[in-house]
DNA sequence: ACTGGCTCCTGAGGGC
DNA sequence: TGCCCTCAGGAGCCAG
């Protein structure tokens, strides 16, 4: 599952050979995404173009001239660059060959990604204008997840997850930052202390810039631009680990849903 | 304004 | 061994 981390990865791995280039071509091989790919696309960047590779959150912006493009890698896509004889593996739903030779096939089995076109501000769009904060960027602190959560009810990683919050933070991390600060997840978001909340909010720093370190986290099937895994996996501390010690006090870790997501905790270490 | 539940989809993995 | 069934999971959307 993309999470921040991923994306990063991703973006960081893309950008030196994209670039600059000129999309020559671009195929649209399945469109019934989140949202269905304009057909308009292929006109509109046909010999645009690519500026740079942004991030906001989990989504990656691809500024050309005179539009961009805003990617989603959702819980099962990837973006990688291949030459353009490798064959085509089912679920390649977009192919994008640049005039330099490269080409970046986007992959998604679960289709829960999007690819989405817009002509203005990209951060202006509605997908990203309401964003929280970074929670690499400078402008993120624990004041604000204390601000923010006051008089709220909801389980406080569920307001973690919720990109309004804080953007990219997904369940992986979550559970992680949660341990790190010791706030059991299932706690009510607004009794929270502000001095936890600070706490959190370097855990989850911690987490993420560790993450994008190590390339990401590779459960499944994640791999960056050029095909390779991530190496984070091994340094969760919750995560997938239900049943097994806690490495702080050798408790067992355990998993039980909350806000329809699986969370994992020590129940001895968090409250 | 909040909150929780639903939805999209496929492949992994468990049970028999 | 193989088939069938269940279900996770990001996040937008909607109803209460």
């Amino acid at each position: 599952m993309p999470e921040l981390p991923e994306v990063e990865t991703t973006r960081q791995g893309l950008a030196p050979h994209l670039c600059g280039a000129r999309l020559s071509k671009l195929l649209i091989r399945e469109r019934r995404l989140r949202w269905p790919v304009e057909a308009q696309l292929p006109r509109v960047l046909r010999g645009q173009r690519l500026d740079s590779i942004g991030r906001r959150g989990k989504y990656l912006i691809f500024e050309f001239q005179d539009a961009a493009v805003l990617i989603h890698l959702g819980m099962s896509g990837s973006l990688r660059l291949v030459e353009s004889n490798v064959p085509l593996r089912r679920h390649d739903h977009l192919l994008f060959d640049f005039d330099n030779g490269r080409q970046m096939r986007f992959h998604d089995p679960r289709r829960f990604g999007s690819v989405v076109l817009t002509r203005g501000q990209p951060l202006e769009h509605p997908l990203l204008v309401s964003l929280g904060p970074e929670p690499l960027g400078n402008h993120f602190a624990g004041e604000h997840l204390y601000t923010r959560s006051r008089g709220r009810t909801l389980a406080v990683k569920a307001f973690l997850m919720d990109a309004h919050t804080v953007a990219g933070v997904g369940n992986i991390y979550a559970n992680e930052a949660l341990y790190l600060a010791a706030i059991h997840p299932a706690r009510a978001a607004g009794r929270i202390s502000l001095q936890r909340y600070q706490r959190l909010a370097d855990g989850i720093r911690q987490v993420l810039s560790a993450a994008v370190r190590q390339g990401g986290t590779t459960l499944r099937d994640f791999v960056n631009g050029a095909g390779e895994p991530g190496y984070f996996a091994q340094h969760l501390n919750v995560y997938g680990r239900a049943t097994q010690p806690c490495h702080h006090c050798h408790g067992t870790i355990k998993l039980r849903n909350i806000g329809q997501r699986a969370s994992y905790y020590c129940p001895q270490c968090q409250h």
